[in-house]
DNA sequence: CGTAAGATTGACAAGCGTCAAATACAGTGG
DNA sequence: CCACTGTATTTGACGCTTGTCAATCTTACG
């Protein structure tokens, strides 16, 4: 109950849509911090439920680099992007302590058959990934670092407020510079930089990897991304089918 | 027929499944090189289908930047992404002549409650979209300008060749050099000294906009990023509905 | 207490952006 | 057919953001 009335993605859903989607997973397995739950080119696309912590998706390149995709929180399918191809796309790995309920995929199958509502919210929920990664490329493409910085920043904030988890304006990141640095295409050093220098600035204060955001609304004024409004419902959806749709 | 035999993403669509996808779109649109199909930010989401030309999307920044999501083909549906949202979130505008088909909304919902089986390569479309994102994102965060350039080529020969517009190794841009450093994260200046290098190390030959590409088996070389491999076809698909499956 | 990983800092180099001017090119109207 | 005009391409000079290298310091943890 608690973890899924977090779930940006299906805020608009109704009880019964909600519970057809956690019925799909199976029992939760837990993680370590940096452990992986997925790894990138492995055969097979594997789908998961993130249940607890935070889980990072990132992708590897021949030359020992590496880009951050997503950051995941509780509440959110993993895995998904590999789902057309042969091998997974991207690895997956516990940023903290974490469980994980794996989603087989013949239950996909079959939810696509008996439960087109809750389906065409599955499709919503791709295309919203698709638009926040729209977002993070004209991000890395076109803000200098720090730009970006705030962007990730803000981002962040408001995913975490809207999950109900942390106070507004108060972070704490499990996510080294380095990987602050790979998320958004810089090196750690210019992240440690940038960071000192919006310090400087007084617009955030930090001790060890917490961060506050002194001045929400200087930060947002800063903002260059357009702002984004979800209609998760829309009216030409298809009707839920009303045999297994009550809630318990 | 013709054109939608080089829809890369429903390529293993059986033509029952095509003719369904095909039969949701209304009759077809002309615009001219540069006219706005649709504008960022408009209100109400809408849906295309790309019959023939070529199509950018792009996401404006208030501080007049700009930067290029995708290069649409025939065959590629457009406007998907916006569909969670209110209004739109990206802009769509005609690269060459060319002619667009609406799709209704309402069809797609009476899509996923009808042919579960279409709708799940619908999502699987979208999830092979968010891959290519992924893709994107990586090559602007982690590639310098010289291997973006590489790669960008790669991908869209790759892609034309699929869908069987033009010989490999050889494709006309309809893009300025500001437009491909709109996609490519860099200014149009620095894109024509990419360009100028490229050309006088002999890895391309180019007059105006056509541009050969001289030594693949180099530029794969050079190429960092993953090979996919698509298996658009997942045995955990439900069954094709064998009411109106038929071609024709 | 010792060790390893991460954070911080400085000096330096380089890739890319900025500015500006020159050239090529396409479309238009006379 | 040609001058005219606006747009895209090309090129050079210069500066700044960011990357690279390396050393030091802090923190976490066994």
């Amino acid at each position: 109950m608690h973890q899924f009335s977090r779930i940006s993605a299906f805020a608009d859903m109704s009880a019964g849509d909600m519970a057809a989607i956690r019925a799909l997973a199976g029992p939760p397995a837990a993680y370590r911090r940096g452990q992986s739950i997925q790894t990138q080119g492995e055969a097979g696309p594997r789908l998961f439920m993130l249940e607890d912590g935070w889980v990072s998706a990132s992708l590897g390149l021949s030359d020992g680099g590496c880009q951050l995709l997503k950051i995941h929180l509780p509440g959110d399918i993993m895995g998904s992007p590999s789902l057309p191809y042969t091998h997974a796309v991207d690895s997956l790995t516990a940023l903290t302590l974490c469980r994980v309920r794996p989603i087989p995929l013949n239950r996909i199958g079959t939810l696509f058959a008996e439960k087109p509502r809750v389906a065409a919210m599955l499709f919503l929920s791709a295309q919203e990934e698709r638009t926040i990664l729209m977002d993070r490329l004209t991000m890395v493409g076109r803000l200098d670092a720090r730009r970006r910085m705030i962007a990730f920043l803000l981002h962040l904030n408001d995913r975490l407020a809207l999950a109900g988890m942390g106070e507004n304006g108060s972070l704490t990141l499990p996510l080294s510079q380095q990987q602050i640095g790979d998320l958004l295409g810089l090196t750690p050093v210019h992240v440690n930089r940038t960071l000192r220098g919006l310090a400087e600035e007084g617009v955030i204060r930090r001790q060890g990897r917490h961060i506050e955001l002194v001045d929400l609304a200087a930060m947002r004024k800063l903002n260059i991304l357009p702002q984004r409004h979800l209609q998760f419902s829309p009216d030409w959806l298809p009707e839920s089918s009303n045999l297994t749709d009550l809630p318990h």
